[in-house]
RNA sequence: GGUUUCGUAGCUCAGCUGGAUAGAGCAACUGCCUUCUAAGCAGUAGGUCUUGCGUUCGAAUCGCAACGAGACCA
């Protein structure tokens, strides 16, 4: 039993006694610092039972707690407060028996299973800033759900097939020369990412190409705004005001910005264009009008088949089709992909037990639609298209499957969850997905429960806001994409000239000195994205570079490394502090002392917390707080030149634990410690 | 427009299952290296917790409304 619960007994076995109230749970209170006390209970809520001032009632209850257990001090009663002192020998005998033991104990036998999904990159292009918190979070979350006792299977899955993929290898076809990593000495992920690119430039500048075809074909009727009297030609103008541009020549603006689609769907938008022209050409219209809208009508037909969009969903067809030239160009380039995200997951820290590929498992989910309307949680509508109506849970109507029989995300990953459920027999399963698919998740979790499977109700969608920018979201169109590999080189170089200034780590190895910096640029970062709740959006700015003073993990990292230090000075002074130590001789503690052995204890409500939270930000910010409380002890006192040998050892053996706690809360975070900096 | 999240120091964030005088870090200013590593320690300054109303012994925290910002859905 911890000492809040035998407190709690008391309390509750007090208030019953003195005033006959009988509550069920005691809350306490972190006594304020300006106070003595380590714990404090708040009475206010009892006083119409005691009928006493408060003072009076904290004192009561104060003397009838230090009366009936030993562990109990002292106590003293400000307002309605009663702050309790609890001996120094509870907190060292309580140190004695954490000293020098690791402070995570693996996982019982009968663990609870979870699955954490987290990563879930597409193979169009390389991870960016994005990725990299959803990479950090999904590892630390997994990491402390280890620490809280669970059996954790880290699972990734990778979006390797789509629209999206085979635009990068629909542009490195036509445009690549047959470009490797090897032949460019790029990394594959970024290789495949720049023919994504590629491909957006290449089909919006066809786009172009052909408007401006469009456009001198349709000049010849332009100069007559006569023209525009006529119905057809009338509707057709406000239908597509492009129209409008070329017959007004003032107009200067840029007519990519009338319509968007024809950035984004160029193909649909050329199609539409081509159907109105046909309905123009049907109509009563002067010969002039319609030998320029035939002419329009050829340029279409010849030039629609070449637009990159058109020749890109034939890709997809024949993929589907599994044509045997674009899966081996998709095997191929996909290959590279991997190698990149292999060396940048390798940066990162994070790895997987599991990995999945959607190209496995795009087709699941469509036996559960059948399922679902046997159960007649499913409804199929006149067109044939099925959906689940939600409307009564305050959500909207979901179709599921299209009339067409195609199938939507929602399908799929309906499929995958009842795939994991028979596969691995899970108690809970995390999806690290940012907050943009609150939506997606609550109905894909809705839909799943409704079709009554029990493990649905072990779902959770762990929710993390956006990384933004000075100026907003991060835009792939707009450049504004900061890269995860260039970052990540960037952090360990800073932490390379931060250490060549302060002239640290002088005396390593070079090899050392490559991984110290390593360590620490990678610490910095991640603690930087960790240490925020992730739940909350956060900002980054490319111009600041992420601190290496302060609330950082180099600063937690420095505290660990004095540790190491006066712990191997320690033993050069023949002082053994892994020999156990006579409590008796210890006869008080320093208050920083205390508070220190008090941040200890509170390891591991930390660590379960932050479980079940899912927030790697309260194990950051507990870390920081035992470092910068060390911090302040070790700049106050003087260690190794107490004379007392039985102090020098009680805080030889101190350092020493809190150097694990700190070892083992960095590690939860994923982040490591050097033994020098 | 509908749904939803958020608003705390100049900046980035804690604190939010209601509790005492709202805390850190950065940036600014001032001290402290002959000492176990100064990526440190100590200090100064900086606040209408967006605003208003309500709930109560007590509200940054809970409720309602307004204003502002973001996201999702059309």
């Amino acid at each position: 039993m911890n000492i809040e619960q035998k407190l709690s007994q008391k309390i509750i076995e007090g208030l019953k006694s003195l005033y006959g109230v009988e509550i069920e749970k005691v809350i306490f209170e972190k006594t304020n610092p300006d106070f003595e006390g380590d714990l404090t209970f708040v009475v206010f809520p009892y006083l119409k039972a005691s009928k006493k001032k408060p003072e009076d009632t904290a004192n009561e209850i104060g003397t009838y707690l230090k009366d009936t257990l030993s562990e109990v001090q002292s106590f003293n009663a400000v307002k309605g407060f009663l702050n309790i002192v609890i001996s120094d020998a509870f907190w060292l005998n309580y140190f004695n028996s954490i000293n020098a033991k690791p402070l995570i104990k693996p996982a019982p036998a009968n663990a609870q299973v979870v699955m954490v999904e987290y990563s879930s990159p597409n193979t169009n292009k390389p991870l960016h800033l994005g990725h990299v918190r959803n990479n950090l979070l999904g590892y630390s979350v997994s990491e402390i759900l280890k620490a809280a006792g669970n059996k954790v299977i880290k699972t990734n899955l990778v979006n390797d097939r789509g629209i999206h993929i085979c635009k990068s290898m629909l542009a490195w076809q036509k445009w690549g020369n047959n470009e490797t990593p090897e032949s460019s000495g790029m990394k594959g992920d970024h290789l495949v990412g720049k023919y994504y690119v590629e491909f957006d430039k290449r089909s919006r500048q066809f786009s172009t190409d052909l408007l401006n075809k469009i456009k001198e074909a349709i000049i010849p009727i332009t100069y007559n705004p006569e023209y525009l009297k006529h119905p057809s030609i009338f509707e057709f103008s406000s239908e597509f005001p492009i129209w409008t541009v070329f017959v007004d020549h003032d107009v200067k603006t840029d007519y990519h910005k009338l319509d968007d689609n024809l950035k984004d769907n160029s193909e649909k938008w050329f199609k539409d264009l081509k159907n109105r022209i046909k309905k123009v050409l049907d109509s009563d219209i002067p010969e002039e009008i319609s030998t320029t809208f035939r002419n329009i009508e050829t340029i279409i037909d010849i030039y629609y088949p070449e637009l990159p969009l058109v020749q890109v969903k034939e890709m997809l067809r024949k993929w589907e089709a599994n044509d045997k030239e674009v899966r081996s160009l998709w095997e191929m380039m996909n290959g590279w992909v991997y190698k990149g995200f292999d060396e940048t997951y390798k940066m990162l820290g994070v790895d997987f037990d599991k990995i999945y590929y959607e190209s496995n498992t795009y087709i699941l989910g469509k036996n559960i639609i059948e399922d679902g309307l046997s159960k007649g949680v499913l409804k199929r509508r006149s067109d044939n298209s099925v959906f689940a109506d939600l409307t009564g849970d305050g959500l909207d109507e979901k179709t599921l499957l299209r009339g067409d029989g195609t199938s939507v995300y929602m399908t799929q990953d309906l499929g995958t969850a009842l795939e994991r459920a028979k596969e691995i027999n899970f108690d809970k399963h995390i999806y690290t997905v940012g907050n943009e698919q609150d939506y997606h998740f609550k109905v894909l979790f809705l839909i799943l429960k409704k079709l009554g499977y029990k493990w649905a109700d072990g779902l959770y969608h762990l929710s993390y806001g956006m990384v933004e920018l000075p100026d907003g979201k991060m835009k792939s169109r707009e450049g504004t994409v900061v890269d995860a590999d260039e970052l990540m080189e960037e952090m360990i170089s800073t932490a390379k000239k931060t250490a060549e200034e302060l002239g640290k780590a002088q005396d390593l190895e070079a090899a050392d000195k490559e991984q110290l910096y390593k360590t620490v640029g990678m610490g910095a970062l991640k603690y930087f994205m960790l240490k925020v709740d992730p739940k909350k959006k956060m900002l980054f700015n490319p111009a600041e570079s992420i601190d290496f003073n302060g609330n950082t993990a180099p600063f937690i990292q420095f505290n660990y490394v004095r540790i190491r230090a006066l712990l191997r000075k320690a033993t050069e002074l023949s002082h053994n502090y892994n020999e156990s130590f006579d409590l008796k001789n210890v006869t008080s503690l320093l208050p920083k002392e205390k508070e220190l052995i008090i941040k200890l204890y509170n390891f591991d409500s930390t660590v379960k917390q932050a479980a079940h939270d899912y927030s790697p930000a309260l194990i950051a910010n507990y870390v920081y707080d035992l470092a910068k409380e060390y911090s302040q002890f070790y700049h106050d006192t003087p260690i190794l030149k107490e004379e007392n040998k039985t102090l020098l050892m009680f805080r030889l053996q101190l350092s020493h634990t809190i150097g694990i706690a700190i070892k083992s809360s960095m590690g939860l975070l994923g982040i490591e410690v050097p033994e020098r900096m």
